[in-house]
DNA sequence: TCTAGTTGTAACAAAGATAGTTACAATAAA
DNA sequence: TTTATTGTAACTATCTTTGTTACAACTAGA
């Protein structure tokens, strides 16, 4: 399963309030031009992005703004504030292993520390990716 | 989105052959009882291992078998066999971005070599693990 | 050869997630 | 007061996952 679309969608996001922030009032519909997907939808994210403390929307009036520096926001807290994780598990786990089985008593045991593992690899990745390394990137090429 | 339970199941499939093979055929019956899944979900899930040459799976007669040391075979490798990921992408990106938009123009090149390297992390950490280590764990426990 | 047990697969259903859409009350600035 | 905008509800369509029944194809052993 892929992970959805609401993350580069909010990347993208991100990327717009930053560009545009001086010359235009960047507003869901203003989103939704750029990044080709229905304002409700834009919304909804700039919500759990709102939420998490990583955007402010001025409710009435308009817009969205970046509250913080860029480069202290990073790939791992967008994934977070939007990709609504059971658990914060990444892998589901199959639900009822048989107990009466030895080896359906002791799989989870087994593998919660080495799913963990990757899960904490794919984490550390993430959160070494800020919004300021997508805008150093995205304007060499604007 | 969370890595569906294929992944927790074939790992377990593979424990089950491991520790049962010398006493019992490994059917998918034989499977159903242990992971508390419906046989024909097992069947499909041998499918996929079979066709990534990780099991044998023995036609009419019935049972399964791994073919080759359990050190020789990865969480990446049992990943990729049952997670059929398009075109084996981690991030799903959205599909249109404005191409008259600078920021909708750049946002998939500026961003596919970042979400490349949270996926090859991921993978890395995934292929260090082995069903060695899980036999190893799982026989402490027996 | 016949039988019993098993695999492979089709067809369908239920549940959940994603993404789109319309509609509208609440809000804030001009 | 008007206008633009946000936040949210309600509904829909599509897709994926998981479960289920059914059955043809297959193999080993009686």
């Amino acid at each position: 399963m892929q992970i959805s679309s609401r993350f580069t969608l909010a990347v993208h996001i991100f990327a717009c309030i930053d560009v545009f922030k001086d010359d235009y009032k960047v507003t869901s519909e203003f989103l939704a031009g750029s990044t080709n997907v229905n304002p409700v939808i834009v919304r909804k994210i700039l919500g759990q992005l709102k939420a998490a403390g990583l955007v402010e929307v001025a409710r009435g009036s308009g817009g969205a703004s970046i509250p913080k520096p860029l480069g202290e926001i990073s790939f791992l807290d967008i994934y977070n504030a939007v990709e609504c994780i059971e658990k914060g598990e990444l892998f589901h786990f199959h639900e009822n292993p048989n107990a009466e089985c030895p080896v359906g008593r002791n799989i989870h045991v087994v593998l919660d520390d080495k799913l963990m593992r990757v899960q904490k690899a794919m984490e550390a990745e993430l959160s070494s990716i800020t919004l300021e390394d997508v805008m150093r990137d995205t304007r060499k090429l604007i």
